[in-house]
DNA sequence: GGGCGATACTGTATCGATACAGATCTTGAT
DNA sequence: ATCAAGATCTGTATCGATACAGTATCGCCC
């Protein structure tokens, strides 16, 4: 059987103590340098790996590791720009930090304990726009590691929470169409819940209101504070393809409706498609607006009236905080808001002439 | 001091022993139903979060993660399709084994023992698209873990190699363009090093044939293959802006060529701006041809000519193949070839009457 | 009533490294 | 020659869990 290489092994072969053999790769400082290099010399020799990552958990008791959580199914994790814009803020501050991030999917409908959150070796978590009502959440916290909720959902003031003014933002957004003279508009919301079972399609206001997706409740609750009683249409997941559909389904039991909103620039587009499905110019016929600023509502074919908000920086903070409170011997919750502006651009005009 | 809760606290609240506690989270087929709901209350009621993760992985020598690697600049990883598209396969294949995905970016210029990668607790790596000359890949192989090749760099018959055979579809390409008439062709090209200090810029045909990244000699050279002597210019990122920069100087230079290659479809989209910035109509006055068939290939402005491969299922291949490697017993190198396929679309036509 | 096999549990060794306290050796100043 | 202050190295306890082998109990069957 050949054992396995660990540093006992070396500090045997050398003859020195299992503690200098350790220093030598963490400590270079602590011993000479003719005898480090020995060390090394025969640990490359001996094919020794360098210290075991587990073990040396196990003693610091730290991991150098984030895990973050998704709940959307993972076509769209990856296909969605907010989401890979989040991760690269994340990644940047994390790698700075010398912390690994570690993706956990947890897809709902897939059993939470077969998921890799199961066995996740990590000093936190960040809940990235997971649903209110996700078990994988519930597993989360339970876990009772320090833990950055961004976006979605808010469990309170007793968890760190890092968004933006949603509400607000969704405000700007209506106040912006009311002055162009909007008062019939349509909402395409992102989905209202984690059950992907629920048919797309037309919904009341109040179940807008209501939704278990927080960013659906406040950007709703946003148009509504402008004095706009909308038309609000869910699609089934968060792209274009998605917003086209519910899109078309609600400018055709809609046809008076003379602006669309949608919750994401995603949809957005995929909204000013179904207008060119039905022959409406964007914005002479029909005024589209967004929600994110995305990279491509500035560079698509119709340029996005949208809310910008801060995606890469959103990921960094979330880094930054949730790596304070791992720090931080007696973490109190930290809630941050991000600011967001809002962007006009040409797919939003004024009202069609009747 | 209010000492961690762990299997023994457990065990010595309820009397039994810490094998049995840690039977009632691993194997609950192992004691009865009733002393494992009292457990779990206990655990609940203690505040137990658990079996330590690692203190599992260096007792069963399982980590249940694997890593990525990355060397791209950060800005580019999440921004770029082939990468996310790549990720979604390898993170879906993963999620349904249990596994977690560690991203480990070692950006160029980061001393790689500051970053992440130092400490990753995996079973095995994934190296995506890194340069040949790159520290962290030495780092990677250096570990011994089972390891899987994406692309990038091929490390010879004793490592494992998921790939495609890109000198066979930029040969399809040239071929492609020869037969439409094209003599004078232009290459834009990825970047060709590690050392993101080499300006871009025009190369020699025998510098992109020895390029320290192997995707640009073979594609370079399964163009040459076709008899055709290309121009080269080289982009300084794999990205649209790049790509248009490069083209805009590789047209400006050399106004008699009628096609370009981009080495890549983000390139292309780039080349085709360039044309467009020239006054170029696309195919009319310039054929332009990618490669890899992104998303945006088919649904871009003008619809790209390129050679598809599944990115996807590379991904998912990658997930696999790795996976097979920690699980066996004595690993033996693999090597995988997915396949290609010319997808001829409207920016490629016919050479321009002079 | 004796043997046998489940079932339900226990006790101990072990995984590989780091923390910490202390031992020993240099070195230079007094 | 003496001693304090580094520099360099050692020994032991410990991190928290799981593997594995073994023990007790009980019912069942002939």
């Amino acid at each position: 059987m050949g054992k396995r290489v660990t540093l006992q092994t070396l500090a045997e072969h050398l003859g020195v103590s299992r503690t200098t053999v350790s220093n030598a790769y963490n400590r270079p400082e602590q011993l000479s340098d003719e005898l480090r290099q020995r060390i090394l010399a025969a640990a490359d020799e001996l094919g020794y790996r360098g210290p075991d990552a587990a073990a040396r958990m196990l003693r610091t008791g730290r991991h150098d590791t984030i895990g973050v959580l998704f709940t959307e199914d993972l076509r769209f994790v990856f296909s969605d720009p907010d989401t890979t814009t989040f991760l690269e803020g994340v990644a940047e501050a994390s790698a700075g930090a010398g912390t690994g991030v570690l993706l956990l999917p947890s897809p709902t409908g897939m059993p939470v304990d077969q998921t890799p959150l199961a066995h996740a070796a990590v000093d936190g978590f960040l809940i990235f726009s997971a649903p209110d009502d996700h078990p994988a959440v519930r597993e989360v916290i339970a876990r009772r590691l320090p833990t950055v909720l961004v976006d979605e959902p808010d469990l309170g003031s007793n968890t760190s929470f890092l968004g933006i003014d949603d509400r607000g933002g969704a405000s700007l957004l209506g106040r912006h169409l009311h002055e162009l003279g909007h008062r019939r508009v349509g909402v395409v919301t992102l989905p209202m819940s984690a059950d992907r079972a629920t048919e797309p399609g037309p919904r009341t206001i109040s179940e807008a209101r209501t939704s278990a997706v927080r960013v659906v409740r406040a950007r709703t609750a946003g148009i509504i504070d402008t004095g706009l009683d909308p038309v609000v249409f869910e699609a089934r997941a968060n792209d274009p393809d998605a917003g086209r559909e519910a899109a078309l389904a609600l400018l055709r039991s809609n046809p008076d409706v003379t602006a669309v909103v949608g919750l994401s620039d995603q949809l957005a587009i995929g909204a000013v498609q179904a207008a060119f499905r039905l022959g409406l110019d964007v914005p002479t016929d029909l005024s589209v607006v967004g929600f994110d600023d995305i990279p491509r509502a500035s560079t698509w074919d119709v340029p996005l009236t949208t809310i910008r908000q801060p995606l890469v920086d959103k990921g960094r903070r979330a880094a930054h905080l949730l790596r304070d409170l791992i720090e931080a011997d007696d973490p109190a919750p930290v809630r941050e808001t991000l600011p967001i502006e809002l962007i006009v651009r040409s797919s939003s005009g004024p009202t069609p002439r009747r």
